[in-house]
RNA sequence: GCCCCGGUGGUGUAGCCCGGUCAAUCAUACUGGCCUUUCGAGCCAGCGACGCGGGUUCGAAUCCCGCCCGGGGCACCA
């Protein structure tokens, strides 16, 4: 028992204030502007974890107060990647619902003279910003700045002509936190809602309102967030609310996730990525495709932990733990790889074998690999690259099945029958009659054709398996052409 | 330029708040061995780190100061 206290202890700190606070709420909070990577799954994962762990609730919702830049189909696609990853979530909200909450805080911000709305040039604002001094707009009245807004909901401004500030500490040290803004004025029509509304709430307003009335307790987050707490530490102190607590992590990069993710849909637009699971990606779908499973990430995210260092993950580590997780149930099969043709004399009578699917699981099952037999000769294919290592007079074994001795090579290795007794020589993967052509796409894009074994046409995909002698892989589709992705060796 | 944060073995982490039990945890990688009809998995052993300099203290990875290095923010994006 104390070695799974120590483990927990390590997988999952307690969290802090979970003591005095009667029940935990976290949410996920994705915009739906593209795929979600790595860095996402890192706070999706961090906050369902911590929800289950304290009996707590997880909530999903979608930040999508920017109408230009929202991808409609994300809302969908982010649902099923959560749920691939085998993450619940107890209650969903869309922020683009609730535009009527936040104008009604906004209001009561207005009446109470704790924001005003700013008309004054953005440049002219800043310059007067960073020298810490007021612009004129916030010393209207409430009754004035009513109006104002009034007005902006009414379209009396245009875009960029009028925005809603929150008041803070002008003398504040970092610029970047005084009088930020909370509204602004957008005439595109936005993907879900259409032309419904023009005044929008910005991240920092809606975050806010959306985690106090949605009772949020502890929030996950990136670092590149610490200064929208203090932003955000305005609006509570305003409210007369109590700051949920933040728990802030560092930047995760992994070779590969360098692309943001708007640069991720510009480059499949131009045709550049196959698209947003492209192999080479680091999102959710590309690992997804490429045979990582749900619990590998959970427990490279895990892991991790929530320190504010910046990590940088290997993709030999991710291997090391999706070979772990794989080798327990994948399939095993032969994958032949620019096969080459080798013929078996002097065979005794042979028959199709019939080879465990696991090699330590039993519950696995059994396939037949058929053989090409013609009287006392046999066809096989094998890997070439195996085969040029040879020379005459060496013994091999077609795995499973028999030992041969090679007797010549050429484009066609000869060889002849060797005995059926377990020698200690090089165990070679084969197939041979009914092989099927199959590609298996690398993790650099390219292509490795080969030879499968025919039972693959009845596999039902996708499915993570183990090539023998080559890798783990995830077979996509077994027709017209049977195509696997590789994961890792 | 301004504001903020961080630096533990090759990599990722635990420990740092509340100094001693830390000749520093765990994982991964690597090396060697065992096992195995896969170059996969498993088992055993080994390897290897507190950024630098000062200070406080009987004692510092842990506290203080300086330096160096790294990251983030300074959007009417999220």
């Amino acid at each position: 028992m104390p070695e799974t206290a120590k483990e927990e202890k390590r997988g999952l700190p307690e969290l802090p204030r979970a003591e005095e606070l009667k029940s935990i709420v976290t949410r996920f909070a994705p915009n739906p502007n593209g795929p979600l990577h790595l860095g996402h799954i890192r706070a999706a994962i961090l906050s369902h974890e911590y929800a289950r762990k304290y009996n707590g609730k997880f909530i999903l919702r979608f930040e999508d107060t920017n109408p230009e830049n929202v991808r409609p189909e994300m809302y969908d696609l982010i649902k099923q990647d959560l749920r691939w990853l085998g993450l619940s979530w107890d209650e969903e909200y869309v922020q683009s619902d609730r535009l009527n909450v936040y104008y009604d805080f906004a209001e009561r911000l207005l009446s109470e003279g704790k924001a005003y709305v700013c008309t004054c040039a953005v440049e002219q604002f800043r310059s007067l910003r960073d020298r810490g001094g007021a612009c004129a707009c916030r010393g209207l009245s409430p009754a004035e700045n009513m109006q104002r807004w009034n007005r902006m909901l009414a379209g009396d401004y245009k875009a960029g002509e009028a925005v809603l500030r929150i008041k803070t500490d002008l003398k504040h040290p970092n610029p970047a936190v005084r009088e930020w803004p909370a509204f602004r004025i957008v005439e595109t029509p936005h993907p879900r809602v259409g032309s419904k509304y023009r005044v929008w709430p910005l991240y920092n307003f809606a975050v806010s309102i959306d985690d106090h009335e949605m009772g949020v307790t502890h929030i996950f987050r990136g670092k590149e967030h610490e200064v929208n707490e203090e932003r955000q530490r305005f609006l509570y102190a305003h409210l007369g609310w109590e700051y949920p607590v933040a728990i802030q992590y560092g930047r995760l990069s992994i070779p590969g996730g360098e692309l943001s993710k708007t640069a991720i849909v510009e480059a499949v637009k131009k045709g550049e990525l196959s698209g947003y699971n492209d192999v080479r990606l680091a999102t959710l779908a590309a690992l997804r495709r490429r045979g990582f499973l749900p619990e590998t990430l959970k427990k490279v995210i895990m892991d991790l932990g929530a320190t504010l260092v910046d990590s940088s993950l290997s993709w030999e580590t991710l291997y090391a733990y999706n070979r772990k997780f794989a080798d327990l149930k994948a399939m095993r099969l032969f994958f032949v790889p620019d096969p080459i043709e080798i013929l078996v004399r002097k065979t005794p009578s042979l028959n199709d074998v019939r080879l465990r699917n696991h090699p330590s699981n039993p519950e696995a099952g059994e396939r037949i690999v058929p053989i090409d037999r013609r009287g006392s000769e046999a066809r096989f294919w094998i890997p070439k690259a195996d085969a040029v290592k040879w020379k005459e007079g060496d013994i091999v074994r077609l795995k499973d099945l028999m030992n041969v001795v090679i007797k010549r090579k050429g484009v066609r290795i000869e060889a002849e029958f060797f005995g059926f007794g377990l020698l200690d020589v090089p165990k070679i993967q084969w197939v041979s009659r009914g092989a099927l052509e199959m590609d298996v796409l690398m993790p650099d894009a390219t292509t490795i054709s080969g030879l499968v074994e025919p039972t693959v046409a009845s596999l039902t995909v996708p499915l993570i398996v183990q090539f023998e002698r080559f890798g783990f892989a995830r077979i996509e589709r077994v027709s017209p052409k049977p195509l696997a992705v590789f994961a890792h060796t």
